[in-house]
DNA sequence: ACCATTTTGGACTGTTCAGTCCGTAACTAC
DNA sequence: GTAGTTACGGACTGAACAGTCCAAAATGGT
């Protein structure tokens, strides 16, 4: 009875195996989702507060699945940043595909960040990037090259996307591309430590607001 | 020997007991000074990465004199969290003491915040109230409580700080103070994130510009 | 059916964790 | 000196930690 229940999430196959490979018998486990349980768990809780009963517990694995498949604690934490970075750029890419002046896409993303209806895995977790850059950024390498990468990558694609805003006239241009979306992540990441702090979001709100109008020039 | 040498740092004597109790054997550690190897301990590592072993090395204390004089390790953190936001909010108005125009004091304050020479106890560990808010506030009332009561004291001060600048005239009066004191706070958290995160510091500084001269009117 | 191979559950490892306890040292009052 | 009290060093505790290992189960190829 289990197994039938089991065999029902078999995937991956013969994936990452090397060409001839077979796989004699099935993972009974989606890494995809189970990678997304551990980020959860990460997310809540931080690195060194989950401990490895509370990472199986959350994603369901014995402990010979989990280093099976991902490792170490650590590593999966890197497989767990990775997967939460694509996530963010990909939800990113297709809120900023519509088709509204770029401006009111961008006050939206921004808002966005404390709406509380929004906040997965719970209420109060932030931001994985951000939570996981305070903790282990200073100490560990890896994860300092991961979290820069992301912040890169949605710099880039922040500066890019003002650029579209000063082409389509949502957006004036008094600043430098590059630095109002240093200042919009500088803006991001700041609330997630205040909100962390306890600070209400009604004051939160009006940051972002005055931040944008900075930025954005009028209201929005 | 040893007594010799320890003797010299005896203080405290009698000064917490109820009046007449006297002080047979006195501490032979200066509790402030521990407190502040402790708060550097917590601050270079964080909290759950900071081990009793750790702790009371830097603080070269036993393990007996450590539980005798702060209970636990939770508690040793929220004294050094006080005593942070102490020394914090004194080192600031000391600095905004100054008979120099407020917006030149703000600028140089908060570009202290990213200069290399002034990090202590390390490079690259931020703030503590920072890192704490962040590992632990969304878990505990009363750490959530210690952050939101620095981030009042200091919103509330460069509350007033910014109307003394408007006051003379170094600060156009475009905004309301609570949301400039706010933004600044903001602005503060979120450099010390992306600085964890491996942002190089002309961006940081760049940031910082650009926030200063929507808050400030022009270059400072 | 049987073999080769992989996944799985869970027992097991040695270490480290925060915290307790007690015998001894240090000190004041008398 | 002696009594009474406090501080200290370090041995000790039980729990929790990350990680290892192996027998049993599951599967595809033959």
């Amino acid at each position: 009875m289990a197994s039938l229940v089991l065999d029902r999430s078999v995937r991956y196959g013969c994936v990452s195996s090397p060409s001839k490979q077979i796989m004699p018998r099935c993972r009974e486990f989606d890494i995809d989702h189970a990678l997304d349980q551990a980020l959860n768990a990460f997310w809540l809780k931080g690195y060194e507060a989950t401990s490895m009963t509370d990472l199986m517990a959350a994603m369901g694995l014995s402990k010979s699945s989990f280093y099976e498949c991902f490792g170490s604690k650590r590593e999966a934490l890197l497989a767990a940043l990775s997967r939460y970075s694509e996530r963010e750029m990909a939800e990113t890419r297709r809120h900023f595909s519509a088709a509204e002046p770029v401006a009111v896409l961008l006050a939206e993303w921004v808002r966005h960040s404390i709406d509380p209806a929004a906040c997965r895995p719970s209420q109060r977790c932030g931001c994985l990037i951000v939570n996981i850059a305070v903790e282990l950024a200073p100490h560990d390498r890896e994860i300092e090259d991961a979290v820069r990468h992301h912040l890169d990558m949605l710099a880039a694609f922040l500066a890019e996307t003002i650029q579209r805003g000063n082409a389509d006239g949502s957006i004036p241009s008094g600043f430098e591309p590059a630095h109002s979306a240093d200042m919009l992540l500088n803006l991001i990441a700041g609330i997630q430590v205040l909100a962390k702090g306890g600070v209400e979001t009604h004051r939160l709100a009006a940051i972002i607001d005055v931040q944008l109008e900075c930025l954005l020039g009028s209201t929005h």
